[in-house]
DNA sequence: CGATAATGTCACACATTTGTCACACATTGA
DNA sequence: TCAATGTGTGACAAATGTGTGACATTATCG
């Protein structure tokens, strides 16, 4: 039951640390040192996650995650690993595909906890469709579209992220800290409140449809997506 | 609900003014100016967090930090403190297990928005389905819903945890003081008849669906929910 | 570079919730 | 019956939580 994890980065030290930390906890591990490296691992064996450097020579993190999602590769978790400390390259990782993103340095034993949360989240009941429907909404993870009864609305990325994440669970609340973790990252340092304005842009897009209804208020508490009864 | 953040710092002005910026927050705050008076204070007292300074006399933050992580107080998040970057980059590479670095001066702002982040990472996504159900009504945590024949029934966050508990332990008669406990918590000061009036509002919500008879008076003790025989 | 969009934060408005009180009512035991 | 005690109930102000518009800052795109 051990899972696998590939490690792709061009720098040797950061491999060999990453993997001793990982060895210790009981993980089967495989390193690349650049992205044709890692292509022709994946050629012959199948890692449960893949752990991305953003930044490498040659064929960038980046890339060759968007090379991976476009192939089908939906069911192996990618965290990218990167130096910059730009929020943009946090949305854009996410919307890439990664499952998270870790800003370099990081602490070993916190790589390791989040990987356990991909892997925890891949054996779970999340199914990574490319289309995922609630009521009038359809969200098309590929195309990175969203209709609303029929027709293509345009939402920013961390609406679109938001909307995302509470379609795909349904039925669930969250309190304003679990979408801080999930929707924004876990190392984004914001108040809890600023989730409280990104809901009510996000209701604000859903009105004229209709369905900002299918966010409800859970006082106390936080915010559940449900359809109505 | 306030989590407990304990200083480890030899400078007495950096905790006075960590321990302003805490409480100004609703953090429980202690603090010690080294690491065997910290040390005492864990024997009695268990903290969400440690901010742990790198640089002091005698035991060094490292060295207390491996040692608490040997002892294998991994629930307790580690927020180390250091004083300048090339400092910064060598204690990540030590990597003893902290979740988070903060390079001195810092901000207090910062500082409170990062342990937030930690604190969030603390207390983890999963949580435990399961639902409820004694006679008509039936209460759902993950979706913080509850049915009564059918029906979603709102509530207020008191009445809804006064529900919550009395209805997992059924049949048991509760003091106002053991509800005061245990539905409010430990900590606060409260008039013993203010549960009077929570059992009335929760009666009332009960009674269009003549659920508010499980809710009995037991007269000189207090109140008991059961189910009609 | 300038224009536009996105984002996080804040202050204030607004709604709900909550603890407390005063008093009505019920129960008990002499 | 009475007083003594315990509980139910309506009202109310304070506390709390959430909605909302505005703003500064920072990316994004031409």
């Amino acid at each position: 039951m051990s899972a696998h994890v590939l490690i792709v980065d061009d720098e040797a030290s950061i491999r060999d640390m990453v993997r001793m930390a990982l060895e210790l906890d009981n993980f089967e591990v495989s390193d690349a040192g650049n992205a044709h490296a890692a292509a022709k691992l994946l050629e012959t064996s199948t890692p449960d996650l893949i752990l991305l450097d953003w930044m490498m020579p040659g064929i960038s993190g980046i890339d060759f995650a968007k090379r991976l999602r476009s192939e089908g590769n939906s069911e192996i978790g990618i965290i990218m690993l990167t130096a910059r400390d730009s929020e943009d390259d946090l949305i854009r990782g996410l919307d890439i595909g990664a499952d998270d993103y870790i800003k370099k340095p990081f602490s070993t034993k916190e790589l390791v906890s989040r990987i356990k949360a991909i892997l925890r989240r891949q054996s779970g009941t999340d199914t990574k469709a490319d289309t995922h429907t609630m009521g009038e909404i359809t969200i098309d993870t590929t195309q990175h579209k969203v209709l609303i009864s029929g027709t293509t609305v345009e939402f920013s990325p961390t609406e679109y992220r938001l909307l995302h994440y509470l379609l795909t669970h349904p039925d669930r609340v969250f309190a304003r800290d679990q979408l801080l973790n999930n929707v924004w990252g876990s190392q984004t340092y914001i108040e809890d409140r600023t989730v409280d304005v990104h809901i009510r842009r996000l209701r604000k897009v859903l009105e004229p449809f209709q369905c900002d209804g299918y966010i409800n208020t859970v006082r106390g508490v936080g915010y559940r997506f449900s359809l109505p009864n």
